[in-house]
Parts: structure tokens; C-alpha cells; sequence
DNA sequence: TATAGATACTACGACAGACATAGTATGACA
DNA sequence: TGTCATACTATGTCTGTCGTAGTATCTATA
């Protein structure tokens, strides 16, 4: 299991990388992200729902409601300025990535 | 530059990695450090100074006086839990780095 | 010899992100 | 009818980093 300090920073680009693909809301959000981690990273509920709302704030993503499914939710879809700042992520990654790597042997 | 949040968790790391080699003191790591990055990174001194007293609290690294200089200093050397840390520490790094990167396109 | 700048360290408080805990409410299924 | 998974909300805590501000010593230089 990872520690949450280490990925501090990096939720919002796994919440990105998503709703790259197409809207979603934190259930579900929750499940992709242990799966794709295979469970070496899962992401508290409470954590997810905050940093949704952090970025619907930014205007990286906008929220509707959904209840064709039978369950009400709460879906989220990606905007264009969170287009942007997913992609800036990835470059920044790349960087700290570089940095940090010269601090590993 | 590089933001603090995707940093936080890898200040320990980059202090230990010079303590690996050999006894140092704040302002030095200091200097390293924003060496080593290029100035991509720059560790604000009350964030080395807490992370100091934070390793030496763990059992990590060990504080003498040195006054030999001319300046009085605190120097910290790396103990044997220190440099079990450290290699934990690399370990885990190439673990968040292929889970990171699974989210990044 | 004063004075500016680099060095070396300390104290205290603020802040943000992740988390713990606890709860509500609905649908599915046996 | 009751249990489990789903979907979400509220509130407060903790930790690491940073901002600000201060003390004190050494070095260089005018």
C-alpha cells in the first residue's frame, strides 16, 4: 500500500484521466482507481468527494444529475480548462519525475 | 518550479540521500538540494529545519555540535534505521512511479 | 571600523489536502 | 425482512509545508 503523502498531488490527474474518456461520478471514479492501481492505491471516499468539489471550484469539471440509472448521481464531466490542466499535469509529472529520480539510488 | 504538494513525502528522501555520504547540517542541504535540481526545487529552510527534527525524532539520523568551522552548527548523520529508510523510500518511489504513470497519457 | 551580506538557526502560526468517523438514504437480492 | 452494495454528506483531526519574523555570528569591503 501506498502512503497518501506520496500521492498527494497526483489525485486530481487520476480523477482527470478518467473523465478524460467520458463523465463520471465518485463510485464509480473509486472503483477505476483500485482497480487500475490493482488495489496499491485506494482512495478514501472522503478524499475523493473533496477533490471533486475542488475541481468543479476551479472550473475543471462541471456536475449534473443523473437518475436514469434508477440511483440518483452525481455525475462529472471534464471542461475544456480541465483539458488543459490534466495535460500540464502530465508535463509537470514528467519534471518531478526527473527531480526526484536524482534523489534515488 | 515545482509545486510543494506533488513534492511532499520525497523532502525526507532527498535529505537522506547526502546523509548517505556523509554528515551535514541545514544550510548545506539546503544548498544541495537546490543544486541538484537546478533550482527546480527550492526547500524552504523551515520545512529542512522540521524535517530534520522530525528524522531525528524517528530514530533516523542523529544531530552533533561542530564548532570547527568557526560557526557553531548542527550537523545530523545518518543512522542504521535511517539508511534502511532511505532504501524503503527508493523502493517505494518505483512503485508510485508505475502507478502514477498509469494515470498520465 | 562600521556595515552589508551570507550563514545558521529558532519560534509561532496558518493553511491545504487527505483522512477518520459517522451518518442518511436508496436499490438489489435472497 | 434484512443484508449488502451503492451513493453521498457532515464534521472534525492530523500532518507536512510554508509565511513571517526574529536572533546571532562570521566575512568581506569600503
Amino acid at each position: 500500500m501506498i502512503s497518501s503523502d506520496m500521492i498527494r498531488g497526483y489525485v486530481d490527474t487520476m480523477i482527470l484521466y478518467f473523465l478524460m474518456d467520458r463523465p463520471s461520478y465518485a463510485y464509480e471514479l473509486s472503483r477505476q482507481i483500485r482497480q487500475r492501481t490493482q488495489e496499491k492505491y485506494i482512495l478514501k471516499e472522503t478524499t475523493l468527494y473533496s477533490a471533486l468539489s475542488r475541481l468543479e471550484q476551479a472550473g475543471y469539471v462541471a456536475s449534473f444529475s443523473d437518475e436514469s440509472s434508477g440511483k440518483r448521481r452525481t455525475y462529472y464531466r471534464l471542461l475544456e480548462a480541465g483539458r488543459d490542466y490534466y495535460e500540464e499535469k502530465c508535463r509537470e509529472w514528467e519534471l518531478i519525475k526527473q527531480v526526484i529520480e536524482r534523489f534515488i539510488r
